[in-house]
DNA sequence: AATATATGCAACCAAATGGTTTCTTATACT
DNA sequence: AGTATAAGAAACCATTTGGTTGCATATATT
């Protein structure tokens, strides 16, 4: 049960779920009828979105609203960081190392 | 078997063999060498992210050289980029929206 | 008080996932 | 030519995943 963001929004139903209640929070059943599937399988993503908190509840009565946590989407962009490094300056130098190794080698 | 980046990045052994290869190049056996499981597991990784165009191929003889494709990597990136906006100009108003809400009902 | 609605939880199931072991193929070394 | 090494492919396995149906509970509505 690794419970992660990453594995978090692997699922597409899950980013689906992630884009709708960014705009704003949302019932279960709200969020269902924009899916085939039924409830309670909309439900099981929310428990997984819940369980690494991406997403956070707020009761209403018997409805309960979910909302985005934006704060764990950060997380994503703080991972993406490193790369952003590589792709910002260095851009084509990776073939570059590659012919380096190869030149070693021979 | 669906096969798209968000997938490929949910597994941490995939995220490591990814960091490791942004920084430069390397064969199976090298990447392999940096975990506990066996080459043939990292091999599969490596197929995975080669199947959804994470990493590309570089031959050298009997060796594979592999390296990240940065391209790709953006893709991420760009679907953050919705998410991006609520965090930088909204901030806190996602409660302000279920405030609404609850008023509205009541 | 009785019924309807919103939601969560548990049991179950088929398919996908991550791993292993074994085998084949191709290139390098002696 | 014969052996060693790099890597992929296939078969197999336990576990996880995403989904379903059915049931329980709590809050509204009449």
């Amino acid at each position: 049960m690794r419970r992660d963001i990453f594995q978090a929004i692997a699922d597409p139903t899950r980013r689906a779920i992630i884009a709708l209640i960014a705009v704003q929070a949302m019932t279960p059943n709200a969020i269902a009828e924009n899916f085939n599937s039924t409830r309670q399988a909309v439900s099981k993503h929310l428990r997984i979105l819940t369980e690494c908190e991406l997403v956070k509840q707020a009761h209403n009565g018997r409805e309960i609203y979910y909302s985005l946590e934006i704060k764990k989407m950060k997380e994503i962009d703080q991972w993406l960081e490193q790369f952003r490094q590589i792709w910002e300056t260095r851009f084509n130098q990776l073939d570059h190392v590659l012919t380096t190794i190869k030149k070693r080698k021979k």
